[in-house]
DNA sequence: AAGGCTTTAAACACTG
DNA sequence: ACAGTGTTTAAAGCCT
């Protein structure tokens, strides 16, 4: 199978490290800032800063603090908040049903994975800061009912506090007390919630403002990293040794520079065995800063601390979370799956007891639990950053058939799940996936199969079929648009994502070829085409280049003329359109069956690209060279038209070359099979062309006018 | 169900 | 001998 793999693998090394990896390391232009704030290795923010994060993270929370309390809101409250004691389960931070293991941290960099565990992460906080503040309020109702009278004398007293904070509150003596209470307890809950806030964002457990972070960090973390670095984090014997790491990690994340070095530096700063005991070194800042955070997110449940990991208390936005309800998050194939752990455990039972004992609150947990926080906003920030770049994608190419519809929500799992079980049910766990890209953005199918819909289409089909990653994509050119028009679209696209570009080889060749200057290639120009072009060619083993050769080859289509230098391809137009539409070339009626009968059938769309890439060249010829009587003299120019606006499109995105010729074309070759003199006229051009795109839409007609320009231009 | 197309694999020949 | 190039055959999957 993979025998020659070998050598080309070597060979093909130089630009391997482009492959994958470029998708996501690309266009990191520039280390972001974040919010301008500083931050050393100690972590200071400047107190701008922190003001702004905290009031708008204080006002977010808050205003979902106060929908959901909206109906409890008139109680009286008291002010023994800061006596009860404050607790935030430790779930918040770890209770993601969808924990991330290492292992399962190399699977995750699919979009959808990543925009699920996200949003559950995300949402799970959310929650726990709702219910939190909510059982507060609730403590505060029973205490109230309970110390009505001392409520008086101290409302007095806190009057007088609240005051300065709230200056609105100037007849505050001529409330009610009931009023004067609630507003004190508001006023109350929001400090606390700020300061709560203010603490999960010094520790990197809220995600900062998303421009700012999608600013401050480009790459994600690559699998090995995480994995690496959860690694080091949980080998770290424990306390503030580790907690200092994780707080350096934080910082580093935080602080304003050099971010997607993130993680190997973080992993470098951890010291695999340090301080067998961790005393404190740690300095006094940090280590109030530990126990601010670890009771910020514990004590209360100690009875049963258990319970919050199983998500008891906090119930998931979507269904979506709810199947992790019975089992455990950290919970899985027998196994622990706190990060680092992996210990074996037999059942549920065993689990608890186990995530008792080996995972209960100490300074190690807690600094896996702000390095997992780190890994989830590593991850979001990625995600922004990839959404972006695909909204961008999405709009660029679809501007011109439909209007732009950029998705409004980056993250939007549903709609990209959704879509993708259209053609098959997402991807299965082992395969490679397709770039992110490549997995949402199928849109309103307007203008028919959207290019890059069609080629995770294909990475689908084929995937299962041989084990080599994608291979198999049958529809392929016939199913897109010309392939002229698709890749000077998806030029970028193809370059960097490893996606197997949804042509045939036959028509990848030819566009190679065309796209030259003079019409020919080398073969091995053929190669470094391919490799230049598509992601998926540098980084996949070399097996399309027997393929491009057994292409080159077979078919009639593809020229090989002796040079001074050796021996290059061209590309016999005719030949090539010859074979295009197999059965279609002269029937009109069938055609026009088709056209006007199968508005969505499959038959229609899987011809309509063939038709399309074959006609549009007829249709768009006249005008571009010469004359229809000319044609009987070569055929040739029939698809050197295509070939014009192929060069044309691609060009506009490179250089632009001004040969288009016919006589360039025609030169002297042997032609493997001398190609008998073609029908040519026979072919129900206008038919044809209309059919490009008329896929999604019955009502045929005014395509005309429309794709030719759309495949033309751009 | 048959036939065509495409891809992959592999064997072989030729050449520098 | 070796690597690259080119040809050919076979098999398999997909589509019409």
């Amino acid at each position: 199978m993979m025998v020659e793999s070998a050598s080309e693998t070597i060979r093909t090394t130089p630009s391997n490290q482009n492959g994958v990896s470029s998708l996501s390391s690309q266009s990191d232009g520039g280390g972001g800032r974040e919010g301008g704030s500083n931050g050393d290795a100690n972590g200071e923010i400047s107190p701008v800063d922190l003001l702004h994060l905290q009031q708008q993270q204080a006002l977010q929370a808050a205003r979902q603090f106060l929908l959901q309390q909206a109906s409890g809101l008139n109680s009286p409250g008291s002010n023994e908040v800061k006596q009860s004691p404050v607790q935030v389960p430790v779930s918040m931070a770890m209770m993601s049903p969808q924990m991330i293991t290492p292992q399962q941290m190399q699977q995750i960099l699919s979009p959808p994975q990543l925009q699920a565990l996200l949003q559950q992460q995300q949402a799970l906080m959310l929650q726990q800061l709702q219910e939190y503040y909510k059982k507060q309020q609730e403590q505060l109702h029973l205490q109230l009912l309970t110390q009505q009278q001392q409520q008086q004398q101290q409302q007095q007293q806190q009057q007088q506090q609240q005051q300065q904070q709230a200056g609105k509150q100037a007849a505050k003596e001529g409330l009610g007390s009931k009023q004067l209470a609630f507003q004190q307890q508001l006023i109350q809950m929001q400090q606390l919630q700020q300061q709560h806030i203010l603490n999960l964002q010094r520790q990197g457990l809220v995600p900062l403002q998303p421009t700012a972070a999608m600013q401050s960090l480009q790459q994600a973390m690559c699998p090995s990293d995480l994995q690496q670095l959860w690694k080091e984090v949980s080998g770290v014997p424990s306390t503030e040794e580790a907690l200092k790491q994780a707080e350096g990690l934080d910082l580093s994340t935080n602080s304003s520079n050099s971010t997607s070095a993130f993680p190997k530096a973080a992993s470098a700063h951890i010291p695999l065995h340090s301080l067998p005991n961790g005393q404190s070194h740690t300095p006094k800042r940090d280590r109030a800063r530990l126990f601010e955070w670890i009771s910020s997110f514990t004590k209360a449940d100690s009875g049963d601390d258990h319970v919050p990991l199983y998500s008891k208390g906090s119930q998931p936005p979507s269904s979506h979370h709810e199947e992790h309800a019975g089992s455990h998050p950290l919970y899985g194939h027998g196994e622990c799956k706190w990060p680092g752990c992996e210990a074996l455990c037999e059942d549920m039972g065993q689990f608890i007891k186990h995530l008792n004992n080996e995972h209960a609150l100490d300074d190690r947990s807690t600094a896996q639990c702000r390095v997992q926080m780190q890994v989830v906003q590593q991850l979001e920030i990625q995600l922004a950053k990839e959404s972006e770049r695909l909204q961008a994608m999405m709009t660029h190419l679809h501007m011109r058939p439909s209007e732009p519809k950029p998705f409004n929500q980056p993250l939007n799992l549903a709609s990209s799940g959704s879509l993708l079980k259209r053609d098959s049910e997402a991807y299965p766990e082992g395969l490679p996936h397709p770039p992110t890209s490549a997995a949402t953005p199928i849109t309103p199918l307007r203008q028919g199969p959207s290019v890059i819909s069609s080629s995770s289409l294909h990475t689908h089909s084929h995937s299962h079929t041989h084990g080599v990653g994608p291979i198999r994509r049958r529809n392929s050119d016939k199913y897109c648009t010309p392939i002229a028009s698709e890749l000077a679209q998806n030029c970028e696209f193809y370059k960097n994502a490893d996606v197997r570009p949804p042509f045939t080889y036959a028509s990848l060749i030819r566009h190679a070829i065309l796209e030259s200057p003079d019409r020919q290639l080398t073969l091995n120009e053929i190669y470094n085409w391919f490799t230049r072009k598509f992601a998926y060619f540098r980084r996949n083993t070399a097996t399309w280049k027997n393929a491009v050769r057994h292409n080159l080859s077979l078919h009639k289509c593809f020229v090989r003329v002796e040079n001074v230098k050796g021996a290059v391809w061209t590309v016999d137009e005719v030949e090539y359109q010859k074979r295009r539409p197999p059965k279609m070339t002269g029937s009109p009626t069938l055609v026009k069956n088709m056209i006007s009968g199968l508005g969505f059938g499959s038959l229609n769309a899987s011809y309509q690209a063939a038709l399309a890439e074959s006609s549009l060249s007829l249709l768009n010829s006249p005008p571009l060279v010469t004359p229809p009587s000319a044609a009987s003299l070569n055929m040739l120019h029939v698809g050197h038209d295509d070939v014009s606006s192929t060069v044309e499109q691609v060009n506009s995105n490179g250089s632009c070359s001004p040969t288009l010729s016919p006589q360039q074309y025609s030169h002297p070759v042997h032609v493997k099979e001398e190609p008998t003199e073609v029908e040519e006229d026979g072919r129900p051009v206008s038919l044809l062309a209309g059919v490009t795109h008329s896929l999604p839409l019955p009502s045929d007609e005014r395509d005309l006018e429309e794709d030719l320009p759309t495949e033309e231009l751009e």
